[in-house]
DNA sequence: TATTGTTATACTCTATAACTATA
DNA sequence: TATAGTTATAGAGTATAACAATA
């Protein structure tokens, strides 16, 4: 009985743990977004679109906007909908395709998500100067080495 | 102009890569975690209070599954009805107080739990399969600290 | 024929307000 | 009077299926 009997009994210790951090991670960043957003009555698969149309000078068809947050399109022209009926977004027709629609942000729509990052930067900022540069540095790090293979699995999936 | 004005600067640079990384993640978890639970027709919330029961053995009355999940009573009738449909818990009387229930999972809800945390293992330990030892070590710690921070600015939000 | 987007429909989660039964 | 839980109601997100207009 050697090295590898207690490698497995530490990758299966380190799993346990891994998967509780995951599941309150997940639970509290969730929660910790939708506070941001509540403030500017957003909800949260409304910023994803908006933010794809941020990142699109040109606009986002309605099947962009849908793959982006893996959903069907039916379930996009709902959420674009509402944020029409608020001004904060337009449809506007494609020149190139007769179909097909490029949704884009208002001037509205753009202060709105400007006042949104002001809000997020001052929280983030406030967590950071809790943490050392180098605790910033490593987490930064490690976060992102977690995410390439969280990405992984969940695209194989 | 010294040090000083470095040092904010790097801080702004960490605080944007940081805001970036943990919408992808606060994304990837949750997806991650619905596809786990896809496959046995659960949603989060459903699998959040069952938890929450596997937890406490003597069963949890309405107001602490609410209280669990950050949620208002009313909305965990609904899901607790939905479990109780398929016979996965059961609303039990409170001895002590005819005004409070004692939810409880079922054997069926006992052991549907039980294949949940089989497919959840299975794909922790594939994705941790792709690491060091040392490099799960460093994900460990920095996750903790990580949650730490979060948790406390959700909590004083 | 295939694709883009919408409509119709149904289910889950979410919250607020009004209510019943009990403490 | 206060608390535990449900019901009624409304709105948002999600998916599937059927459909119109265009490619």
């Amino acid at each position: 009985m050697g090295e590898k009997v207690l490698e497995q009994q530490q990758l299966e210790q380190d799993a346990a743990e891994i998967e509780a951090l995951n599941m309150r991670l997940s639970w509290v960043s969730r929660r910790r977004m939708q506070i941001d957003l509540d403030a500017y009555g957003l909800t949260l698969p409304q910023y994803m679109a908006m933010r794809c149309m941020q990142e699109n000078e040109q606009g986002c068809s309605m099947s962009d906007l849908a793959e982006a947050s893996h959903q069907v399109s039916a379930t996009m022209t709902g959420i674009i909908d509402r944020l029409a009926d608020r001004g904060l977004v337009a449809r506007n027709p494609d020149p190139r395709d007769r179909r097909a629609l490029r949704v884009v942000l208002t001037p509205a729509g753009h202060e709105l998500l400007q006042q949104v990052a002001a809000t997020k930067r001052e929280l983030t900022l406030k967590i950071l100067s809790e943490l050392s540069g180098e605790e910033r540095r490593a987490m930064i790090d490690s976060t992102r080495r977690y995410l390439e293979v969280m990405e992984h699995t969940v695209r194989s999936a």
